[in-house]
DNA sequence: AGCAATGTATCGAGTGGCTATACATAATCT
DNA sequence: AGATTATGTATAGCCACTCGATACATTGCT
């Protein structure tokens, strides 16, 4: 756990899609995925750097994502964007998630109902 | 992966959760877990007994559930029921599902959009 | 008698996240 | 100028966890 009331546990199944997620308007360096996470969440997802970067070689060796190195500023920044074959498994999986969230839905109402609302 | 189109990488950050639900409405025994989660989910949702036994010892270990042997039948049987810890920690997993959810929510709906809508 | 379903359990292998750590540059503060 | 903070990428090692395979016992069906 740790992380005080963050999603490290829930997020456990859906790192990859989370990642692939960010990558949809255009490439992104491995700094800023962790502050578009961050922002896009309210503060709430917050990806370590040494969860993100593996995953991040995993999903280039898998050919889901290209990378390249940009040269032309004094920091070291490494651009990461889609390939088509990355797209097609982001629909992929955004779908099954949407899918698996309705399954759950379904077990997890009766106990949402009767609970307080929460903050919005 | 293997499972062919089922759900066991998502569900990866909430195979607790998934028992613990089960429960809400009385004790179960491993079996019946297996199979109610299964009916629930329309087939889709499949926990191995290999993951399932593990877990409710954790949450037994753990005082979330409590165990007892029905020694009536010739069939050996372990019914699970929730503490009132057990029932506390289910909703707060439940909650802070929800608001996961929510979160994903905002980063995968523009892929989910302009994607076929699935069979229903 | 034989087979499928019911029922609990564990082991070993493979995976995978996270903390800690390292290193380097740019910007800001004092 | 020196110190600190933010930016930026990367790896190693620990720990936890999931799953397939396997084992074993009972019940029901044919």
């Amino acid at each position: 756990m740790r992380q005080d009331e963050l999603y490290s546990e829930l997020m456990r199944g859906s790192l990859d899609l989370l990642v692939l997620s960010t990558l949809r308007d255009g490439p992104k360096y491995g700094y800023l995925i962790q502050q578009t996470l961050r922002d896009e969440s309210g503060q709430r997802i917050r990806m370590q750097a040494g969860s993100l970067y593996p995953i991040l070689h995993r999903l280039e060796e898998e050919k889901l994502v290209k990378a390249s190195w940009d040269s032309t500023t004094g920091r070291r920044r490494k651009w990461y964007e889609l390939t088509a074959a990355g797209r097609k498994h982001l629909q992929h999986r955004a779908t099954q998630w949407r899918d698996y969230v309705q399954c759950l839905q379904g077990l997890l109402q009766p106990i949402l109902d009767g609970l307080p609302q929460p903050a919005t």
